[in-house]
DNA sequence: TTAAAAAACGAACGTTCGTGCTATAACTGC
DNA sequence: GCAGTTATAGCACGAACGTTCGTTTTTTAA
């Protein structure tokens, strides 16, 4: 019952904020594959077996609970995606490996349902509120770490300087994007071989140092191998 | 409280034959901007000024009810965008204009809530069953014609032989679909121009015949012109 | 014109949703 | 060990969901 993220932080915490912890863990899973609203308070209270009205305190409401959710979703995001691609030095090899991380990230390696973000912000696009503002603030964070790794590598010389950082985030953004619509639907990993082969097609057509900063066309490496799986214990129960 | 497409169809048709396909518009309206599961049966009763029951019976179950949204919604998208696309000759053009028919239909000239399709596979992609069978199905479609507008290019000897359809459609697929889910997240247009240019710079570089056949790189033609609107006219309601 | 058939209605069912209240149990600091 | 805070449980609510049923209205065919 105790989780991972819990121990990691300090002890000496006052016990709801373990449980609460401990709930936003199961809350990101079922969200990530059943949506923010498939998200049910009731559902989340028996899979943690608690009680509806005891697990619901700690939020006040669904619309709380959502942006916790959200929030958890975050800093899982960050941690095991864009803080370990962010390591290297700057320029093309660190754009591409944001690439390659994100690509990962979206196998299902840390949520059960693909991207967090995507499956969201295709929930709430139409949905105005706070939850919906929060997610296109987080898409926009990620989108401004994409640019910015993409200036460093012009910066660097690594990169044609004509091609704009907005445009080429956008199909970065895009090709990923559809691969984890594609492996979502059809349930195809294929989709991130495809992905993958466009984004380095492009990348090396605007690569001005030796290319040999980016990895062979090929598949470059095992696709499941650093997953640390944080959040995939829950008991895997489809909407019936 | 007739509909274009009844007006269009034979005559003589049953009486509940022509309610049926009224509902089916908003039915796919409502369903385009707020998903199949906002798609409600009392919401749907409220907005078209029927009982539940009266409306209900139509189609007997929640179920039957969404793959009659979902099969209205591909005879639009068929009318709409593919048909219109495909009028003239084979070839890179004939490719081009698929693209940006699409782009086109993916602003809202066609459902209220940008792609019909895309919104309905993010919904049902993590639950099994006949909607989310048909709704794959259907996108299967128009992969295959994307991909055979692409051999039919690399027969006429206007693009590269050595990209292979499956890539290249899905490439094109993914830049759409980005552009379809940053103006339903940001209601930013600009994502269009930033997905036409990338199609464009794409064909381009793959384009063997004169480049004539593509337009210039900027905006090419007012976006919003061909808009007939089908489905538009019922009450813009957003979920509370 | 009238009888059969089709379509629409109104009311209700059983669930589940989010959300309040109140009481009890479990920790915490003295 | 006790008081006081905090966490959880139990129960109930109003609303909305999909669905069923019996009745009433409307259309169709003879």
């Amino acid at each position: 019952m105790t989780n991972q993220l819990a121990i990691i932080a300090k002890k000496r915490q006052p016990r709801g904020a373990l449980t609460r912890q401990s709930i936003l863990q199961t809350a990101v899973d079922i969200a990530s594959a059943d949506g923010l609203e498939g998200l049910t308070i009731g559902r989340l209270a028996t899979e943690m077996q608690m009680s509806k009205s005891g697990l619901f305190a700690h939020f006040g409401s669904k619309e709380e609970l959502q942006l916790a959710t959200v929030e958890a979703a975050r800093e899982i995001f960050i941690e095991e995606v864009a803080r370990p691609a962010l390591t290297g030095a700057k320029g093309i090899k660190r754009l591409w490996r944001l690439c390659e991380s994100w690509l990962d990230y979206a196998q299902g390696n840390v949520f059960r349902g693909g991207c967090f973000f995507f499956a969201a912000s295709a929930e709430f696009d139409s949905r105005p509120g706070p939850v919906r503002d929060r997610v296109a603030a987080i898409m926009t964070e990620w989108f401004t770490v994409l640019e910015r790794a993409i200036r460093e590598a012009q910066a660097a010389g690594q990169l044609d300087q004509s091609v704009r950082a907005a445009q080429l985030a956008f199909e970065i953004n895009a090709l990923e994007l559809g691969a984890n619509w594609a492996f979502q639907l059809y349930g195809d990993k294929q989709a991130f071989v495809l992905a993958r082969a466009a984004v380095l097609q492009r990348l090396r057509g605007l690569a001005t140092a030796d290319t040999r900063l980016l990895p062979k066309t090929g598949r470059t490496r095992c696709p499941v191998k650093r997953a640390t799986n944080l959040v995939r214990k829950t008991m895997r129960r489809k909407t019936k």
